[in-house]
RNA sequence: GCGCUCGUAGCUCAAUGGAUAGAGCAACAGGUUUCUACCCUGUCGGUUGGGGGUUCGAGUCCCUCCGGGCGCACCA
């Protein structure tokens, strides 16, 4: 029996409760059906009655009596009563929970995934660093929790393209190039360009690349510097990520933005929905018609574009592509952009609370042995992306990120998540897949084919087993609340009780027969919870995108 | 100054307005002649920064104060 079945169940008692008259309240068309912190209080806990009472005109207590024998006989349940102020624990019976693992081997990698999000195209805009130089902590995090944010978007059911947007035109553009020429020459670079050693890198590649590149009219040198510099740089940016796995639909550039027109396009949009003016010769949005604090620049008075027009038609576009949700997950250090770039969704006629999303991730600190590593990118003394994942691993640099909410601070310290034990949960998660992988692959050695001996579900009746059916059956809600939430740390967190729950079942429930023994029906019925056990903890992982190891 | 955001155990952090605020680490005490001990069991540890309010119920929502981080360009 399953949570929604539940739900449903409760929903069913209620409407009959009313008909018959002992009960004159409004039914709502769902309750809420928790998993009770302590298994004193059953599988399942409503607390429907206390959320009626008032309305209902009665006691809490008194409401959930009624719900309670009216729960009485529901094919499934073992039992209901009442708790504290007004609560109603349910117990299921046990066949009808062990039930649960045939489902979940049955369903394989399907099992978790839902429709919830069906037919709703979202774009999920990333990163989005500029290709002056390598990634670092800070577009880390987001690029391991902005990956499974689209994951877990895309397994409710969304349809999710994910985009990088390519910083690559402007001032910036040019002090990058600036920076590599006066390197290749030997000169300083200039105070307000780029000075980290990847400058001098970049230089002493582009000149043995291109022979010749030094004697060039300086104008046409600066291009060529900046052209293969930016060149370059993307595509470390991009096999940086790839080794991340976190792989883009898109990439997409400023200057094509520019180039085709679209942002053109996006000002008209703009001018048609009547929040375009112009002042002191600018052209400007009025962004302040949509909470935005203060009115932007479209265009300067000296007739270029900024680049808030580009962030404009970037959203317009993407609009324009059929996406009828844009996310942008920002650093904290942007987070002064998410009014402006509301108000932009709302001057272009559209709903800014159903339409753009922004959201914002706190930065990370890095400590090393408890010494805080400090960032600085001017002195180009940065901890990068590729440095960070070559110390400590793709799989623990991904779940270490992903397992905290993104909203909240983080300090992390690289011997810590090097270390192959339980300070480091990601080991304890994938362990867990590896130990149930070992049994199975002795059972198959043993030459037990327990998917075709059958389960006699009743059987899964040890505490124990119970425990970890519960939480198996939890997976497919915590999905679907990661995705709703955007908040992937879940499947993370959710992935490590199962582990827990694993684990203790483990260690008093034993699954394969010693010695000469015959394989039990009992023992069969622990293979198949071996199974979904590891098909829950393969999909969750697959969610957050680490790897779930046959051996360790 | 204005604004956003965060503050939970010694440390790093959970907790979708629900029951006795939970994990891991650290500290201490135990467990496997057996399927992966990277495991399991137990003990210790809290005025959820302070105060007020809303609610049947507040770490969570509102107000206020304190403390930390960040942002306030015709820059990108």
């Amino acid at each position: 029996m399953t949570h929604d079945e539940v739900g449903e169940a409760i929903v069913a008692v209620l409407n009959r409760l009313v008909a018959q008259g002992d009960l004159a309240v409004e039914v709502p068309t769902s309750v809420d059906v928790d998993r009770p912190k302590s298994r004193d209080h059953g599988d399942y806990a409503t607390n429907v009655a206390l959320v009626l009472a008032k309305s209902a005109g009665l006691a809490p207590r008194a409401i959930a009596d009624l719900l309670v024998a009216g729960l009485a006989g529901v094919p499934g349940m073992a039992g209901a009563e009442v708790a504290g102020p007004g609560f109603v624990n349910i117990r299921l019976d046990s066949a009808a929970q062990g039930e649960l693992a045939r489902t979940i081997v049955e369903a394989g990698t399907a099992y978790g995934t839902s429709s919830t999000l069906a037919g709703s195209r979202i774009n999920v805009e990333f990163i989005s660093a500029n290709p002056t130089g390598p990634l670092h902590l800070g577009h880390t995090r987001w690029a391991a929790v902005g990956d499974a944010i689209a994951r877990v978007l895309a397994a409710a059911g969304a349809t999710v393209s994910k985009e990088f947007y390519v910083n690559d035109r402007g001032v910036q553009m040019d002090k990058f190039g600036q920076s590599v020429m006066a390197a290749a020459h030997g000169q300083a670079v200039p105070e307000d360009g780029y000075h980290g050693g990847y400058i001098l890198d970049l230089a002493a590649r582009i000149v043995a690349e291109n022979p010749g590149i030094k004697e060039l009219p300086e104008a046409e040198q600066l291009i060529a510097f900046r052209e293969n510099a930016y060149a370059l740089q993307l595509t470390q940016q991009q096999q940086v990520l790839e080794l991340f796995r976190t792989s883009f639909d898109l990439w997409y550039s400023e200057r094509t933005l520019h180039d085709s027109g679209a942002v053109e396009r996006g000002l008209d949009i703009l001018r048609e929905q009547g929040h375009v003016f112009e002042d002191g010769g600018a052209v400007w949005l009025r962004t302040t018609d949509f909470d935005d604090d203060k009115d932007r620049v479209l265009i300067k008075a000296d007739g270029e574009y900024t680049y808030f027009a580009s962030d404009t038609a970037y959203y317009v576009d993407k609009r324009a592509r059929g996406f009828d949700r844009a996310i942008y997950l920002l650093g904290a250090d942007h987070h002064g952009y998410v009014n402006r770039l509301r108000a932009v969704a709302a001057c272009a006629g559209d709903d800014m609370d159903a339409n753009i999303e922004v959201l914002i991730g706190q930065l990370v600190k890095i400590t090393r042995g408890g010494v805080e590593v400090k960032l600085s990118k001017r002195a180009g003394n940065i901890v990068t992306l590729d440095e960070f994942v070559d110390e400590v691993g793709v799989d623990a640099a991904r779940y270490t990120l992903i397992r905290y909410p993104a909203d909240s601070p983080l300090t992390l310290d690289i011997e810590e998540m090097t270390k192959r034990t339980n300070d480091n949960p990601v080991f304890y998660v994938q362990y867990a897949h590896a130990r149930i992988a070992s049994v199975l692959r002795n059972a198959e050695e043993l030459g037990i084919d327990w998917r075709s001996l059958g389960l006699d579900a009743g059987l899964l009746s040890h505490e124990r087993e119970n425990n970890l059916l519960g939480m198996l059956a939890e997976y497919p809600r915590i999905v679907a609340s990661a995705a709703e939430l955007r908040e992937p740390h879940r499947v993370a967190r959710y992935l490590e009780e199962v582990a827990t729950a694993y684990h203790r079942f483990y260690d008093v429930c034993r699954v394969l027969p010693r010695g000469d023994e015959e394989v039990s029906s009992e023992q069969v019925a622990r293979l198949w919870l071996c199974g979904a056990a590891l098909q829950v903890i393969a999909n969750g992982l697959e969610l957050v995108g680490v790897s779930a190891p046959e051996r360790m």
